[in-house]
Formats: structure tokens, C-alpha cells, sequence
DNA sequence: GACTTTTAAATGTCAGACAAATAAAAATTC
DNA sequence: GAATTTTTATTTGTCTGACATTTAAAAGTC
């Protein structure tokens, strides 16, 4: 572990890409203790502070967690699924909400990805992962729901669609795909026309699950995504041309 | 912008998740520059120091930039899709090589998503995609390469087949899938004739794809993944009983 | 031996200082 | 007056040294 003391801006992030590659390489492994900050600002001659902000950055990618006190220190942290959804989340959320993507373009993503669970998920998944579909679909035909309430519950209904595929790397990948499209579904106002219809679907996915008939998962969820574009299309149309 | 004086522990992840929620809600848009570290320490009740961690700790998602002398500062970032893929692609192998994902699950996973792309990319592959596929598959069949390399033109051939579909949300979930998977790949040993049928089955995706026989190219990919799989399968087998 | 107290080590935070970079303002020159 | 150079002010990057807080282990006490 080097870092170049000619390159003299941003040592902090230096040490820190010295520290990642470590890990990454498996040069330091999971739970593994690091030096102190004192010992770490010793080995590359820098001060303290400047060891601090790069054990920061690793902080933030959760690379790894600091205890305090005696036998206290910096550890690496074992990456758990848990742990990167949420990073996925909050990097494709920003992602899609920065770069102007277009609601055709996510809702394509999207859609694309989960059918490629479908599949897996006809013929995986539990009662349980049915249950939760079947319970938040009577949460979203509850009246009086709110547009954000009922995205929220649509957004974990396809989340256990995804986690009935049963594959750990699967629900990672696709956690950021569905999640961070709910800002987005947001601004659909759902009528209750709409939902109805949506509804209706939603128990077709659930129907077709329950019996593993996963053609016609595959095929109702083409038909969610058309629709779901259709009503998109609908609200920007009244956008421009409020009646 | 408000943090918790209560809750003396860690300040500066306070403070940077402040920032943080700022930026996602709007509140900073991009290109904005925060106030000066001296003002963030005013207005925080905090020490320049504990900003400066904060800061840090926003810098290693690319969330912001900094920028030394007069007019510097801080300054929210436009996350690029270039920018998500690596920060995608370090978690995603961090999550493979620190949870002992199986390298069947990574597979499944991996052409799971890739066929979600079969379609799209049939339709709208340009003329130049294919043109790089049939140029990383050349390279394969180059004598003498070494394992590592075919593993990576073999990234690179997967790759263009997912920028074929058009989507670079797609392409952002699946960079990860893809590259993730190479040090897994790469503990495979390639034999002349396992090479060989990679790549015979590379070219007929590439064919396929060119005649944009979305069929053909899935069909093709599910021949793949489970070649893949029995290759894997046929490593392990040897390393329990070496004959 | 079980409990309490002390101690040492480590991170968390602070204050103040200087260096380096950089853009804007001011001065100089033609 | 315009172009160039110099100065200056601002801001981040880094350092030094200090104190507070937490925590586990060692020492002491009953």
C-alpha cells in the first residue's frame, strides 16, 4: 500500500484508492482490523486529519465502519445486500433524475428487467413472497389512498415479484431498476379508472404465479408496461393541452 | 438543512446526509455551489475540519467536486452514466467476492438480465455494435491469448450486445452484472476446445443479431449460460478429485 | 471468584495556522 | 484606451496540537 508523493493534491483521496485496492485485491479482508489513524498518518507521512478524510470516503461506500475506544478502530466491512441496495437506490434514483430520462426509457428498463425474473419467479416463488403481492394489492385497491401511497405499495409489489426469483444478485441488480422509478411514477395522478385497471393486472401477475404459468406473467407484464406508458403519455398530453 | 444536535456521534455523517438529501430532493441543483466550508461550519455550529469530512464523504459518491482558489468550492455534480458504472460495477464485485455468491447464481443473474436485453437489441443494434462484436470475437479466436484476456473481450463482446438495446438505463443496471462477473469468469480455465465452442456460439448471436432474429438470440444466449455453468461445474469437479 | 475502579488506547471534535491555487481587481505599459 | 502584468482576496488542502468521549482490558477491592 503506496501512494505517490508527487502528485501533491488530493492525498486524502490517494490513500483512500490505496486503502480501497487493498480490500478489492483481498489484501485486507473482511473484519480485518486497519491501523490506527495515528499508525495509518505514520506510514504515508501525512497528518491526521488528511488519514481521517480518506477513512470517510471508504466510510461512505460503506467499505468500512469505525469503533471507538480501546480496541476500537477501522474495520472492513463485509458488503452485505442489504447494505448495497440502498447505495443502488440512491445512485440510480439520482442517476435517472439528473440526466433527464425519459419516462419511456426507465419504464422500458424497468419492465425489460423484471421480465427477466419472471421466469424464475413462476417457478420459485414462496407463499409467503404471494402473500405480500396479494396484500399490497387489497392495500392499493383500499379507497382514499394516496397517488405517493399507492406508487409505494406498486414499487413492493414488484419488489417481491423480483425477490421470488430467488436470486440474491438478481434482487440487488433490480432494486435500483424499480426503485428508482417511483419519483418518477410519482407524477402520474392515478385516477380510479386507472387503477382499477392496474389492479386488475396486478391479480393477473398474482394468478399466474400462484398457478407457475410464467407465459402469462410474461405476457401480463407486457401489457402493465403498455399501459403504464399509455397513462404517462396521457398525463403529458394534458400538459400541453389542458382541456 | 438542519441536523440533530442531540445526537453527538458522528457529526460529519450528519451533516453529510443533510447535504445529501438536499441534493436528491432538489433543494441543490446541479452545477449550484454550496457555501464555503467556513460558512458550512457557521451555519452547522461545527468545526471546518468536521464539514471538511462531511464533504469528503459526498466527494466519494460523486455526489460533489471541489474546486481550490477564488470562486472555488463545492460543487453538486451531474451524475453521468459513466461516473454510476464504476461506482456500479466496484460494489457489485465487492457484494460477489465478499458474500461467496455461487458462480451458478451470478450466471443465472447475469443472462437473466442479458436476455432482457435480447429483444431490444435485435431491433436497434447500429451497424457499429455488431461491428465490435465481430471484432472482440476475432480476438478470441487469436492463438496464444491468455485466459484473462479472453474473459475481458468476452466482457466487451457482452457489453455491446447490452449497449445494443438503446436503453443507457439498461446499460447502467447491467454494467455491473457483466463486469462483476469477470474475476469469477476468470478462475476458469479455458481449453482449446472450450474456446472453440464459445465461440462458435458467440458468432451465432452475432449472426442473429444481425439478421435481428430476437429468437434465435436468445435461444443462443440459454445454449451459453449453460455451457457456461457445465464448464464451471467441470472446474470444480476437478479440483475435488484431480485425475 | 465476582465486582468495581482505574487506565490506556482509539476515535470524534475543535481551534488556529499556513500553503497553494485561482479568479477578480488593480496597476502598469504600450 | 486596450492589453498585459501584478496584486490581492478568497477558498480549498494540509498540518500541528489539543481535549472530549467511548470502550475494553488491566488493576484493585471485597
Amino acid at each position: 500500500m503506496k501512494i505517490d508523493p508527487k502528485k501533491p493534491a488530493d492525498l486524502s483521496a490517494q490513500i483512500a484508492q490505496a486503502i480501497r485496492d487493498a480490500i478489492i485485491s483481498g489484501e485486507l479482508i473482511v473484519d480485518e482490523r486497519l491501523p490506527s489513524e495515528a499508525e495509518l498518518s505514520e506510514q504515508f507521512q501525512v497528518s491526521r486529519p488528511t488519514v481521517r478524510e480518506a477513512l470517510k470516503r471508504l466510510a461512505a461506500q460503506s467499505l468500512i465502519r469505525t469503533q471507538r475506544g480501546a480496541s476500537g478502530g477501522a474495520f472492513v466491512n463485509r458488503l452485505s445486500f442489504e447494505g448495497a441496495y440502498s447505495q443502488q437506490i440512491t445512485t440510480s434514483t439520482l442517476l435517472l433524475s439528473m440526466n433527464a430520462v425519459s419516462f419511456d426509457t426507465a419504464c422500458e428498463a424497468r419492465f425489460a428487467l423484471e421480465r427477466a425474473c419472471a421466469p424464475l419467479s413462476a417457478q420459485r416463488r414462496t407463499a409467503d413472497q404471494l402473500a405480500t403481492m396479494r396484500a399490497e394489492i387489497h392495500r392499493q385497491s383500499q379507497p382514499g389512498l394516496t397517488d405517493e401511497a399507492f406508487c409505494a405499495s406498486d414499487v413492493a409489489l414488484h419488489r417481491a415479484l423480483v425477490d421470488g426469483a430467488g436470486n440474491p444478485v438478481l434482487s440487488y441488480q433490480l432494486a435500483g431498476a424499480v426503485e428508482a422509478m417511483q419519483p418518477l411514477m410519482n407524477m402520474i395522478t392515478f385516477t380510479a379508472r386507472s387503477r382499477e385497471a392496474i389492479i386488475a393486472l396486478h391479480n393477473q401477475i398474482a394468478d399466474a404465479l400462484e398457478d407457475r404459468d410464467s407465459t402469462k406473467v410474461d405476457a401480463t407484464l407486457v401489457e402493465l408496461e403498455s399501459y403504464t406508458r399509455r397513462l404517462a403519455q396521457d398525463v403529458a398530453q394534458q400538459r400541453r393541452n389542458p382541456a
